[in-house]
DNA sequence: AACGACCGCAACCGCGCACGA
DNA sequence: CTCGTGCGCGGTTGCGGTCGT
């Protein structure tokens, strides 16, 4: 049983938009709303299809659309929700708002997938292609080690991962509990942000998992938001994981880790959105001074906005890598007094008023995962 | 200047999901 | 519950422009 083609094909134009065709949509649109897609060729004097029609809109004609050159916190952005949501180019193109998801994902196989390929970092996997680093001589051993570390980390972030969709298929009908229960972790959750900062929001989830020692358990307060919360467990997870990572890359590295340190601790809901990549370049594992301009520009930048100058810029490296969504991360430089933040970072600033502005862009990016749960990873 | 190789982007294609009958 | 339809999505293609020889 074949299936109808979306349109009578015969007659109708193909190939590049005139600029008469353009003006015909864009006139008929503005007057009528696309409503149904189908019928608004005929109905606008387009000789073209629905979907044609659809498309040149919805990636060219539409009003809200930013063109040009993609910016470094774009390019950021792009690169960690690709880490996170994958070929997913519609669910990453909602943090891009200006930006088409044909756009993001032709920017993507042209420019940033050859990019990270050349970086040594696989495109697909954001893992390190490390075989031919841990060939090579006694200055690639550092960074050989540095990329087990950094394997290691990416390890515990796909099992987090595949964790949490298993999780996510396996939740069941308990509804209204897991929304009560939801609901009360979101209140809770969202004073303890308010009260302490990340450390405590640890704990709140720790304390939610009874113990915390299978963070992606933390998921099972789910439902409407079920996604949502199993990746919350799954962020901590990694993010714990990472601060183990870290911590043993000390003494190949010490002053990139203290920084990373500090970024870690202070950006609690993005944390769990630093791909292997920017791991990487906050260790510097994958500078590589020998590669060519391009490539070396773009990863002193990089390292340049997640290492920051001092504690302070941590916050504000995070910010920049966030993208587009200024507000996220709220005031650097408060007073926040929790000492394991001292113990764990050392960084102490800039992390109490930021939570709910967190807290609000990880919700929207979890919301983004679980509102098109069918294209998620199969296991 | 001419030609071929390469690159970037707009557009097309086909699959799968949502939804209504 | 099944089927048909519309739409959205990701993958792929093809064309025009640019670069290198």
């Amino acid at each position: 049983m074949g299936r109808s083609p979306c349109c009578d094909k015969v007659g109708l134009k193909k190939g590049p938009w005139t600029p008469e065709e353009d003006q015909k949509l864009l006139a008929y649109i503005e007057e009528h709303g696309h409503g149904s897609w189908r019928g608004l060729p005929a109905k606008a004097g387009l000789q073209r299809c629905g979907k044609s029609c659809r498309l040149r809109w919805s990636n060219y004609l539409r009003p809200d659309i930013k063109r040009g050159k993609f910016t470094l916190q774009e390019e950021q952005t792009i690169i960690q929700l690709h880490a996170l949501l994958g070929n997913r180019w519609s669910a990453i193109a909602t943090h891009l708002p200006k930006r088409t998801d044909n756009e993001i994902k032709n920017y993507w196989n042209t420019h940033l997938k050859k990019r990270l390929a050349k970086m040594g970092i696989d495109p697909v996997t954001h893992k390190p292609k490390n075989d031919a680093l841990l060939s090579g001589d006694g200055h690639c051993n550092k960074n050989a080690a540095n990329l087990s570390h950094m394997a290691q980390w990416e390890s515990a972030r796909l099992e987090a991962e595949a964790r949490l969709v298993r999780q996510s298929k396996l939740r069941s009908a308990s509804s209204i509990h897991q929304a009560q229960i939801n609901q009360e972790f979101s209140s809770t959750s969202s004073s303890a942000h308010k009260q302490v900062g990340p450390t405590r929001c640890l704990d709140v989830l720790k304390a939610w998992n009874g113990g915390g020692a299978n963070w992606a358990a933390a998921g099972d307060m789910e439902s409407p938001t079920s996604t949502l919360s199993s990746t919350a467990g799954a962020a901590a997870e990694m993010r714990w994981n990472f601060t183990d990572v870290a911590n043993n890359s000390s003494d190949l590295s010490k002053e990139e880790n203290n920084n990373s340190n500090s970024l870690l601790i202070t950006d609690y809901d993005t944390s769990s959105l630093l791909t292997s990549s920017q791991v990487w370049a906050s260790s510097g594992a994958v500078h590589n001074k020998g590669e060519d301009d391009d490539n070396a520009s773009f990863m002193e930048k990089f390292t340049d906005l997640l290492l920051g100058a001092n504690k302070n810029t941590a916050a504000a490296a995070t910010t920049a890598l966030i993208g587009d969504d200024d507000e996220a991360l709220g005031n650097v430089g408060e007073d926040e007094t929790d000492h394991d933040l001292d113990v764990v970072g050392g960084c102490n600033n800039g992390v109490v008023d930021c939570f709910e502005g967190d807290k609000n862009y990880w919700d929207s990016i979890l919301n983004l995962v679980t509102s098109s749960p069918s294209r998620s990873p199969e296991l």
